[in-house]
DNA sequence: GTAGGGTTAG
């Protein structure tokens, strides 16, 4: 019955008989019952009469009438022909029957290919009836004790269906047993499936290093590679994970034997070493195929490319490309699509575009047609380097190319390039033709909208914007509630923030913990440092967890309020959720003692700092020095200053010395403020409006107007401008002195750069 | 291929 189940030419029996084909190739003639060839002879009635002999029970065997079947001339008494009767019978005591008819009957040794054929049938028909685990192997043992080689399919399907009943160790037996020359790649590939199956990695390699020895009579094939990398690539099976030289050592080995993994394997191989961030393994294995002349796909090629891409390797990437013209694979649209994106997220959209106009080959005419995506990446490309309107081109080049057309990513990039550039208003002018256009809208669409709106002040707009755009459909996200969140903190209106975050939980929209973040950020900034632990809990409860960040957020807002047992609980919570303090948690609490008159404290956290691996920084030195000149001990202040410069090279910023010279005004001591204000311009450290005022101040103390003369001509010169503590410092003092003139002039300067300020903002 | 936060010293 199956015989004839297996002509039927269904999908799946094709693919069985396809593999069984390919098997074919490696079987030693004699031994190999074919099941494909003349079937219908094996359905000739002498075979259906000795079948039909054999079912009834054995003491009714007509004897003579067997004999004259099965024995009459050599062509009967074929180990097929055999085979195909045994295999026949209702069931596999019935074929044991027979077995031992034929084993009786049988001379040895020129018959034992009829008695491994019979037996290989008996095999068969056991495997499919209950209790099949103990038969099999029960009936193997028994093979054995008569003598009786297996033939391979006995050995394959024996394999398999110890495998299946999880003996390893009589499966191992049976291998071992095995004559070497049934020992083929067909044998020796099912059972590097069944120790695969049974998660025995180390002893399906130990059993491919044997295929792999040179002439060896099982070579690994197309299924040997195929069953590896099945196995390789599944990595939920049982079993030990591949080791990654284990993995680059196969393909190295199958491909000098001129196996090859399939272009799906490959490129899937490709695909999770780079996604591992092991590039260089990913490289090795496409490097054996191409250099073994295995067949590669430009799929496979483009996998690498993107892992490349992702680390930037520009020059590997074009090593890669070099080699896929020297051996004719062709690239696609997706290469062209990994090469421009890359070259657009490293700011190098001039070579992106060379790339684009080498995607056409004739004039006019593209070797490969740039699809969409392409476009949108180079549009970004452009956007980000601040060349809007020639993207705006490239959109209408796009409308000139068939199925090419704008679509919302294409409209969503130009948005957020006029917005980086503050033209709020084409961003919108982009959101009506998009309208249009009848592109529709994404929730992308929405947040980079809402962004640009919020960051040139327009906080209200923009969440009007996003109620009508929910009223249309456009539903927003855990990114349109953090940007409104974060832009309402910014504004300290806190309430508000509040009021978009419940609103937030309450609808069913999806959240995420940087929603939490912000809002905690901006409570403790605030100082409602019970507000920001409200919403830790409410993080919790939605099961996110802190981050580093977060925690030093609440530490510096708790330090700020004096709670200080509230910033020791955060740093205890820290220690049991694994988070370690950085240098950032330093730097505030070593600020909150220095500034407290805690110096002590201060240093001990310092060495504790250091004791941790973490490298103190100018915050860190900027922190002791403050602490120091409010504690009125500006010596010491000034020799930490000395000591970063010299021993541990941190270079001092503009707010170092604005605390020094803060302090030096503070006490008058103008003459070290002058050396200061010449130590800073020989460091090259900018001064700026701070800087500026504490100087004005202290030139006022003393009256020394030369000197001020001379650095308000330096703030012009430098583009600082002055703030309202500068202008009420120099108005009171000139004026009093009679210098109304040269505070006009001062202004002056300022006139020329206010106005070429505003013509770049425009 | 497109969107969000980010703490510490003046």
């Amino acid at each position: 019955m199956r015989i004839v189940s297996l002509s039927v030419s269904t999908q799946s029996n094709r693919l069985l008989n396809l593999l069984r084909l390919q098997s074919l190739k490696h079987f030693s003639p004699s031994r190999h019952l074919s099941l494909q060839s003349n079937l219908h002879q094996y359905h000739e009635p002498s075979i259906t009469q000795a079948v039909e002999l054999l079912q009834t029970p054995e003491n009714n065997w007509d004897l003579d009438q067997l004999r004259s079947i099965l024995y009459s001339d050599s062509e009967n008494s074929s180990p097929k022909r055999f085979f195909h009767i045994a295999r026949r019978l209702d069931s596999s005591a019935k074929a044991l029957k027979f077995f031992d008819y034929v084993r009786e009957n049988s001379k040895c040794p020129e018959d034992l290919p009829l008695l491994s054929s019979v037996f290989q049938a008996v095999l068969e028909l056991a495997s499919r009836e209950p209790s099949w685990e103990k038969k099999v192997f029960q009936l193997y043992i028994s093979s054995q004790e008569q003598n009786v080689p297996l033939t391979i399919n006995a050995a394959t399907l024996l394999l398999g269906c110890l495998g299946r009943a999880g003996m390893k160790e009589e499966l191992l037996i049976v291998f071992k047993a095995l004559d070497p020359d049934c020992k083929n790649t067909h044998v020796c590939n099912r059972l590097v499936t069944v120790l695969f199956n049974l998660g025995d990695v180390g002893e399906a390699l130990h059993v491919l290093d044997e295929m792999l020895e040179p002439n060896s009579i099982s070579s690994p094939n197309d299924t040997t590679v195929d069953v590896v990398f099945s196995k390789i690539l599944r990595r939920d099976r049982p079993g030990r994970r591949f080791k990654d030289e284990e993995i680059v050592g196969l393909v190295s080995k199958f491909s000098e034997q001129g196996v090859f993994p399939d272009t799906f394997k490959l490129t899937q191989l490709i695909t999770n070493f780079c996604r591992d961030g092991k590039i260089n393994r990913a490289w090795d294995v496409l490097e054996n195929v191409i250099k073994s002349g295995g067949y590669v796909a430009v799929a496979s090629c483009n996998a690498l490319l993107t892992g490349l891409g992702r680390s930037n390797d520009f020059k590997k990437m074009n090593q890669l490309m070099a080699i896929m013209n020297d051996k004719d694979i062709k690239p696609d649209v997706i290469t062209y699509a990994i090469l421009i994106n890359r070259l657009c997220k490293s700011w190098r959209v001039d070579e992106a575009m060379e790339v684009f106009d080498k995607m056409s080959g004739e004039v006019g005419k593209y070797t490969v047609e740039p699809d969409v995506v392409i476009y949108n990446s180079l549009i970004d490309g452009l956007c980000k380097v601040g060349r809007q309107e020639e993207g705006l081109k490239l959109m209408e080049q796009m409308r000139s190319q068939n199925f090419c057309a704008p679509n919302t990513v294409t409209y969503n990039c130009l948005i957020d390039g006029f917005n980086k550039v503050g033209e709020i208003e084409r961003s919108l002018e982009l959101f009506d033709q998009m309208k249009k256009d009848a592109v529709p809208p994404s929730v992308i669409t929405l947040n980079t909208l809402v962004d640009g709106m919020c960051r040139h002040g327009r906080i209200n707009s923009a969440f009007q914007l996003f109620n009508e755009m929910q009223k249309d459909g456009v539903k927003g996200n855990a990114v349109t509630y953090t940007t409104l969140i974060t832009a309402y903190c910014g504004v300290n209106n806190i309430n508000k923030a509040m009021e978009l975050f419940d609103q937030m939980l309450s609808s069913r929209c999806s959240t995420d913990a940087i929603v939490y973040y912000s809002l905690i950020n901006g409570l403790s900034l605030a100082g409602r440092m019970d507000d920001a632990s409200m919403v830790v809990s409410k993080l919790k409860e939605a099961g996110f967890g802190m981050d580093v960040v977060s925690y030093n957020v609440l530490i510096s807002g708790f330090c700020k309020k004096n709670k200080l047992e509230k910033a020791h609980e955060m740093l205890k919570e820290m220690e049991e959720v694994n988070i370690k303090p950085d240098t950032v948690t330093y730097n505030t609490l070593i600020s909150h003692f220095s500034k407290t008159g805690s110096l002590g404290i201060a240093h001990k956290l310092l060495k504790k700092m250091l004791k941790e691996g973490l490298l103190p920084t100018v915050v860190t030195y900027g922190t002791l020095i403050h602490g120091y000149c409010l504690n009125d001990n500006i010596e010491e202040a000034m020799n930490i200053f000395r000591s970063m410069t010299s021993a541990l090279e941190v270079p001092p910023n503009t707010v170092i010395y604005n605390i020094l010279i803060d302090s030096l005004y503070k006490r008058n001591e103008v003459e070290k403020l002058l050396s200061l204000m010449n130590d800073m311009q020989i460091k090259g450290v900018k001064p700026n409006t701070t800087t500026y005022n504490a100087l004005f101040k202290c030139l006022r103390e003393n009256n020394l107007l030369n000197k001020a003369f001379e650095f308000m001509d330096q703030m012009v010169e430098q583009a600082c401008n002055p703030d309202y503590i500068t202008m009420e410092v120099l108005t009171e003092w000139l004026s009093a002195v009679g210098q109304v003139d040269k505070l006009r002039k001062f202004l002056q300067g300022y006139e020329v750069s206010v106005q070429e300020k505003e013509k770049y903002s425009e």
